[in-house]
RNA sequence: GCCCCGUUCGUCUAGUUGGCCCAGGACGCCAGAUUUUCAUUCUGGAAACCAGGGGUUCGAAUCCCCUACGGGGUACCA
């Protein structure tokens, strides 16, 4: 029988979440909808000391942005809860005791100062210290101490840590649904902590065992943890959990744009775009990262934007709405190499949502841009027109007020380039004129264009010179729609009060 | 250092079983068209000898090996 498909993302709250950790939440769900399945949210919460406040709201709040939702975990509750790693403290340690029981795992006495000395020693004769199956038997731990030294110790209250033992010259095999088969051998992997001297489970104890817990039948994340998979997969064999072992998939990482690395929280003010789904504020050094939804990105282009960084449907298709997304989604289009990210192309993405979305929903994105400038009392059909006319020419809504700015307000100055190269002696005398043929033709597009056209041929005048002037006059630039859309929605008096103004200025 | 993963236009990528690929699309770039301007739009173009070198084969971007380069990991972080 088929397992249910139920997979989860499992963020640790250390700071915002950024936008390759939003990948693989997408790419979860993705898969998880594409197969009728369930998508959990779990907070990975097991580093005190690295906790950081506000971070999980901040995770579930750009996932709501985003309109990615969660079918259980943190925030929506479900039947396997808690959710938060921190809330199930007290469930791990038993898991661990029992690898110590059927000889998978050993209590270790060695400290962390102990530890570093070791490693440093190493470094100095270019080695590295490894805590493993060659060098555990000569360290502090419950395979080389003696039974009643142990029960001493453990009895006194001496701090351990639980280290998973790696059996000897023995082949894992990781199955990898990107990546296919990964073998290691067993020698050359360290005996990692499952329990650390806190009370705590690290990554790899508590991932197991919540994994198994919540059922989950597919574990997507991130490459950097294909090399710790082997210990995954011998976690559950050590649990005897190889039926419930769920399958892997290790997504290739997203990667700076220029130079080397993955890409890291820095390189988005540094390269300008930004690396995180919403503005963050950090509260230590109370920098402020910039957010896409900050930056006017649509949720759906991001969306978008993220799932063709490292897989496409192998089709031309391009623009895909989230639940167009899940009907194509398949892991096994998911490319293997890392991919960069490309500001360019994430601002075309923006583009082609600005042109899909109907002029009304720009309109209320526009309102609080306008209500910032000082613009108030807007009629919303005004304000709708004026966005119908407009959108096309931008990529994101906060660039609508460059461009649409002389909708709402009279041209304070006209420009210098465009004067020089149209006006000269006679244009305020033929703009008086066409100010006339304004305020006597039927106030309509076709008509206005009709009679300023005649207007133009019936004088021998050029065509260009006569238009840039009157665009000059009511824009106070060479940019903008149509003209006589604009000399239409800004009216009649408005449109030659404009025009008498600019033959003043310009004489 | 050691281990693992990867490598097709500047970027994202198509190319899954070797022949239809002297490699296709998209972004960006360049040119032209349209236009009263700017932008949009449309048309066209330059752009990867498939990391390099060896094989296997009648035939390889596609299979094998080596090298180089890139990335990840190597913590009582996730």
């Amino acid at each position: 029988m088929e397992r249910r498909v139920r997979v989860r993302f499992a963020p640790s709250p250390t700071g915002p979440l950024h936008i390759g950790g939003v990948r693989t939440a997408l790419y979860n769900y993705l898969f998880a909808k594409k197969h009728g399945g369930d998508f959990l949210l779990r907070i990975e919460d097991t580093d005190q000391t690295r906790f950081v406040p506000g971070a999980e709201d901040y995770i579930i709040e750009s996932f709501r942005w985003l309109g990615v939702n969660f079918d259980e975990g943190v925030g929506v509750g479900g039947n396997y809860g808690p959710y938060k790693q921190s809330e199930r403290k007290e469930l791990y340690k038993p898991y661990a005791e029992q690898l110590v029981k059927n000889g998978w795992a050993y209590y270790a006495f060695d400290t962390a100062e102990e530890l570093d000395k070791l490693r440093k020693e190493a470094e100095a004769q270019k080695k590295t210290f490894q805590y493993d199956c060659n060098t555990r038997g000569n360290l502090c731990n419950s395979l080389t101490l003696s039974a009643e030294e142990l029960e001493k110790r453990l009895a006194s209250g001496e701090t351990f840590v639980i280290r998973f033992k790696f059996p000897k010259d023995t082949e894992i095999e990781v199955q990898d649904l990107i990546r296919g088969q990964v073998v290691i051998n067993s020698n050359l992997l360290d005996d990692k902590v499952l329990f650390k001297s806190d009370g705590m489970p690290t990554y790899h104890l508590a991932n197991v065992v919540d994994d198994y817990l919540m059922k989950i039948s597919h574990v997507i994340r991130g490459e950097e943890w294909l090399p710790s998979a082997p210990l995954h997969v011998m976690l559950y064999k050590a649990f005897g959990w190889e039926k419930e072992m769920p399958q892997f998939a290790h997504l290739p990482l997203l990667l700076k744009p220029d130079g080397n690395g993955k890409l890291s929280k820095r390189d988005g003010d540094r390269l300008g775009f930004p690396v995180f789904p919403l503005e963050w504020h950090d509260p230590k050094s109370s920098e402020i990262s910039s957010g896409y939804r900050e930056q006017g990105y649509f949720p759906e282009a991001v969306i978008n934007i993220l799932a063709f960084l490292g897989w496409n449907p192998g089709t031309e298709q391009e623009l895909f709405s989230l639940n167009e997304l899940i009907d194509v989604f398949s892991l096994d289009r998911i490319s293997k190499s890392g991919a960069k990210f490309d500001l360019e192309k994430a601002k075309w993405f923006n583009h082609q949502y600005m042109l899909q979305k109907p002029a009304k929903e720009i309109a209320q994105l526009f309102l609080p841009v306008l209500q910032s400038k000082g613009i108030e009392n807007v009629s919303s059909e005004y304000l709708e027109q004026v966005c119908t006319l407009s959108k096309d020419r931008v990529n994101f809504v906060s660039e609508l007020w460059e461009q649409a700015s002389f909708f709402f307000q009279a041209p304070e100055s006209y420009d210098e380039q465009v004067v020089k190269k149209r006006w000269n002696e006679t244009s305020a005398a033929h703009l008086k004129k066409i100010s006339e043929i304004l305020n006597t033709a039927a106030f309509d597009k076709q008509t206005l264009h009709d009679e300023v056209a005649n207007y133009i041929q019936n004088n021998s005048l050029n065509m260009g010179q006569i238009m840039n002037c009157l665009r000059l006059s009511l824009v106070g630039a060479a940019k903008g729609p149509d003209l006589f859309e604009i000399i239409v929605l800004l009216g009649k008096s408005e449109s030659t009060k404009r025009i008498t103004k600019a033959c003043e200025v310009l004489g």
